[in-house]
RNA sequence: CGGAUAGUAGCGCAGUUGGUAGCGCACUACGUUCGGGACGUAGGGGUCGGGCGUUCGAGUCGCCUCUAUCCGACCA
């Protein structure tokens, strides 16, 4: 008899720990020992690679080339931007002395006074001033622009309190650095490059999201405009994914990048960066994922099609026939495809488990169904089960893929529709708002209001939406004009 | 950095008025099983976060300390 699925906790009872079970018993990844950190682990990795092969692909088809440069930025390169310096001095890890010694009980090691640094090093928080302390170097000339780097590295941001994925203290991610001859041509840039997440997001993840602009307040540390891409989770809140960001002349002056345009003018480079991380992982997570465990888009699944056989020991030879027969023809059609028919598993535990892993289709050869020429599909986004016969079977299964990749960002998209609200009465937000969602309202653009709504509610502008048609309108907190209509949410 | 809670096996926990360490899962071996998370038998695994104190005796009482988690402030 069947015992109770009671593995993970329900998305309904307990949002946050739902999300955190299922990290770990999917074998995404694990709290690290070490404070703030994450270890992600070979599942949660294969999908983050092919993530970062469907990016990088998207990146260089747009002229980007990647390039590496050093973990350990100096201090007074960071103090050369004023804005940016005071937006991440507060959770800089800094590394001050460069040996350790053993201590006089020669029972452990301690830090060596004598090896202080002359100048403290910062670990990167992210690394635009060491990337433009380089570029200067680069760039002399109008016919060295556009400048177009991305690097793939990880960054240390040291923040109070961490959630797996969504937010370490170390986190990988992509951080593309790019200089340009005119302001026009950076901002194209900021803008090109949030279209590639987006559209990275909605054909690869599978996760509708919201293309805006970020308030003054919200802004990137050192930019003038900061472009979003925000996606809903399933409990109705925030999370940004994916942000690219204009940033005018302010590191091209704080480093004196300059170069001679085709009047033989000085003219300052003109800059962008925009960036994407591990946080991805939590989206597609957050967005997807059921009762039974994570549900995986086909395009990023490490395993696509999950076979398990189902016999007695000496049946098993037959069915491992037919199981590589079939695999061979999937894998022609380029499908991932995995057999597992260990025999010290019982195979109810094995459909738990691909289920709990999000393995985004399962065909099971059970001896008795195949004197009948069928066997058992399952698609994981529905769970829906349907005997099918071997003859074709590969060709179907590719397109069901594509079925659920298509099915799933639908399901998605109408699921974050359907909670997207227009709203212009401030005491109808304050009630409605606690229930999640993503709502548009009419914004006196002033910081005050900003803070005010912040403070009453906990929810932030996260951008003021593209594409959403504009009508003037008064603001819902302080009655005065409103140019257009902003999106306001709870975020994580 | 404020407020709360908790540290006992890899994980989750129990441990009564102080009396010498236990349960579930996981792990190892063997056997029976195998169509939705199997069962039996036998095993292995612990400086009870650390220090000091009270006591004949401390996981348990007292003081100090460290760490983690959650709620705030901060944040991709």
């Amino acid at each position: 008899m069947a015992k109770e699925l009671d593995f993970l906790t329900k998305r309904s009872e307990d949002y946050s720990k739902w999300y955190n079970e299922l990290v770990v018993k999917a074998d995404l990844a694990e709290q690290s020992d070490v404070r703030g950190c994450m270890v992600i682990k070979p599942y949660g990795y294969a999908i983050w690679e092919k993530m970062q092969r469907a990016l990088d692909d998207m990146f260089k088809e747009t002229g980007v080339q990647n390039a590496y440069f050093p973990l350990l930025i100096p201090k007074s390169f960071l103090s050369k931007e004023a804005e940016h310096v005071e937006g991440f001095a507060k959770e800089c890890a800094v590394v001050t002395h460069y040996r350790l010694k053993t201590n006089d009980t020669h029972d452990g090691v301690v830090v060596d006074p004598a090896a202080k640094l002359e100048e403290e090093l910062i670990i990167r928080p992210t690394s635009e001033t060491i990337i433009w302390n380089t570029f200067k170097n680069w760039i002399h000339s109008y016919r060295d622009l556009p400048l177009l780097v991305n690097q793939w590295c990880n960054v240390m941001r040291w923040e109070m309190r961490t959630r797996l994925f969504l937010r370490t203290s170390e986190f990988l991610w992509q951080e593309g650095h790019t200089a340009h001859a005119t302001r026009e041509e950076a901002e194209a840039r900021a803008q090109m490059m949030l279209k590639v997440y987006a559209k990275f997001a909605e054909e690869y993840m599978a996760v509708p999201v919201i293309q805006g602009v970020k308030s003054e307040t919200e802004r990137f540390a050192g930019a003038l405009d900061t472009y979003t891409i925000e996606a809903m989770m399933q409990d109705g809140k925030a999370l940004q994914s994916g942000t690219s960001h204009f940033l005018g002349q302010n590191f091209g002056k704080a480093f004196e990048v300059q170069f001679l345009n085709k009047d033989n003018q000085t003219e300052y480079a003109w800059a962008t960066s925009w960036g994407v991380s591990t946080r991805l992982m939590g989206a597609l997570i957050m967005t997807h994922s059921d009762d039974n465990g994570l549900v995986l888009p086909p395009a990023l699944a490490p395993t696509q099609v999950v076979i398990i056989p189902i016999a007695k020991p000496d049946q098993l030879p037959a069915i491992d026939e037919k199981a590589e027969a079939l695999m061979k023809e999937l894998k022609a059609l380029g499908i991932s495809v995995k057999y597992d028919n260990a025999d010290n598993k019982r195979p109810g535990f094995k459909f738990a488990d691909y289920e709990l892993k999000g393995v985004p289709v399962r065909i099971v050869l059970g001896a008795r169904d195949l004197e009948q020429g069928v066997v058992e599909v399952m698609r994981r986004d529905t769970l829906e089960k349907e005997n099918q016969p071997l003859e074709g079977l590969a060709q179907r299964t590719k397109a069901l893929l594509d079925d659920i990749q298509k099915n799933i960002f639908e399901k998605a998209r109408n699921w974050r529709d359907g909670r997207i609200y227009e709203c212009d009465n401030y005491e109808e937000f304050k009630e409605r708002i606690k229930d999640g969602g993503f709502f548009l309202c009419h914004w006196d653009g002033t910081a005050e209001t900003e803070a005010r709504i912040k403070e009453e509610t906990q929810a932030t502008i996260r951008c003021v939406p593209f594409g959403v048609e504009q009508t003037p309108g008064t603001d819902m907190v302080s009655g005065k004009p409103a140019k257009a209509r902003v999106l306001i949410a709870r975020s994580y």
